[in-house]
DNA sequence: ATTAATTTTTAGACAAGTCTAAAAATTATT
DNA sequence: AATAATTTTTAGACTTGTCTAAAAATTAAT
């Protein structure tokens, strides 16, 4: 990882053990400048309890994810299929996170993140979702645009950004999809919510999330008039393929289908 | 770099020269899935004229401030200092863009910036600029401070992003320290201004710009109240050390010493 | 319970970007 | 002009993250 060098009187009174325990637990206040690097004695540090990479921040996230949507160890090819990578390079990583106890990992046996990686996945998501926020809120990005720029934006290292651009935002529990916003604890608002299929004849309610993200999907409500905050009325369901014919904020009426009905989230 | 496939049957009509011609020039527009591999043949992408990494926009960058300020060809030496890295280090790189075609460069004869690499570095200034703007205005940020967070968001992959944020701050002409921000095509909107040093005894102007953006030297400026907009008047040169004594919005009255009027700029 | 299919891991390679140490070229000095 | 000092480049190594291909482990199927 990272090189850190002692001056060498300093340096030769401490033990080896010593120095390693100190460099275990660094976190750096300052930086001295050396007036030359043969005055000082030079180790490499090899565990860094703050620093994790992009790459890193990624696949926390991938497997926290999964783990939410499967309630149980994530196993490499679902990694890799999230990620878009190869089990190869999931294989090589999940060592590494390992290491880094960051997930529990064992050979063949997929994975679970520990404590603090949950706190890091769940960081990321707070990131991710309070830049959706901004991005379409402030700068006119439509739901389904914002996804890849906040792929990038939640990777900005600074929670004091984010604390301040939560608070520039009015610091807003959901982001544009309906998901939760997590606080700086990690907390997350859980809100009655039912998938929009789950509804029958007569039962009224709002939109509030989505359960899919694809833009294709958010698109096509966005024809269909389905978007965060409008009412909706269920007028008729058909069993035979799980459509559903509904009033939209008591004035049009459409049918969607199963597909729809089951990724759209609405309150009673 | 990258790596593209064609189906064989396509592929095998195609002489690789006219594959070459055609990578060359590639420009992604969408990305077709084929069902197996061995149906495909693999090329490599030796040159894009797109993509361009992280790594390689801060040595654009560098070398552009660089130029700036010494009206010659950039040595590798500056550029290592530039940039905190090793001349081994620069090197490398500075054969990596000349492939690119970004600078002009000759081994021992320093290396300055082809059209488009001049492009690139304006609009990464742009970028820069744009988001500090953002954090310093919308976010309360000081203008002390928000120098390393844009050097992270100016990586942000997105030209529409940042137009979409120029418009929300209000296309802004200058950052939060004076200076000019390039517009979509570069352009840089120059400002009639002077070093406070070089003003006489009776001259008034306002503070518009720093020349230097160390955050102990800004930090300074605010402690003795020498912030951009202010009015300022001359009221006594010393030339023994090149301090100079002023009044500051017509009330104040302080001594500053000739760093600061060497690293301030104002409009008379 | 063996074989077959699938999943996962290892082994080995590669690209980007960096570094140190040594060699080569350039510039400065006597 | 020859030597010394400086600058720049090469050579070789390392890290991170990725990949392919082959081996090993696990799970499914006959």
């Amino acid at each position: 990882m990272d090189t850190i060098y002692f001056l060498k009187n300093i340096a030769t009174q401490l033990r080896m053990v010593l120095i390693t325990q100190i460099a275990e637990n660094l976190c750096f206040l300052s930086v001295h400048v050396f007036p030359k690097k043969s005055m000082c004695l030079k180790f490499k540090i090899i565990h860094s309890i703050t620093m994790i990479s992009q790459a890193e921040e990624n696949y926390l996230k991938a497997i926290f994810k999964i783990s939410e949507r499967e309630a149980k160890a994530a196993n490499t090819n679902a990694v890799a299929a999230e990620l878009k990578t190869t089990a190869a390079s999931v294989t090589d990583m999940l060592r590494k996170l390992a290491e880094k106890e960051l997930i529990f990992y064992e050979k063949y046996r997929g994975v679970t993140l520990t404590t603090e990686g949950v706190r890091q996945a769940t960081q990321l998501i707070r990131k991710h979702r309070i830049w959706e926020v901004f991005l379409c809120e402030r700068l006119g990005y439509a739901w389904d645009e914002c996804h890849d720029l906040a792929e990038q934006l939640e990777h900005i290292q600074s929670n004091d950004l984010i604390d301040r651009l939560d608070e520039f935002l009015g610091k807003p529990k959901f982001d544009p999809h309906g998901d939760p916003i997590p606080d700086q604890d990690g907390n997350i608002t859980e809100r009655q919510q039912r998938l929009l299929s789950t509804l029958a004849v007569g039962e009224k309610g709002i939109v509030v999330g989505v359960d899919e993200h694809s833009p294709a999907f958010l698109q096509h409500l966005n024809r269909i008039g389905v978007v965060l905050g409008v009412k909706i009325e269920v007028l008729e369901t058909f069993d035979f393929d799980g459509s559903i014919r509904l009033r939209i904020n008591n004035a049009a009426e459409v049918v969607v289908s199963d597909r729809v009905s089951n990724g759209v989230f609405v309150k009673i």
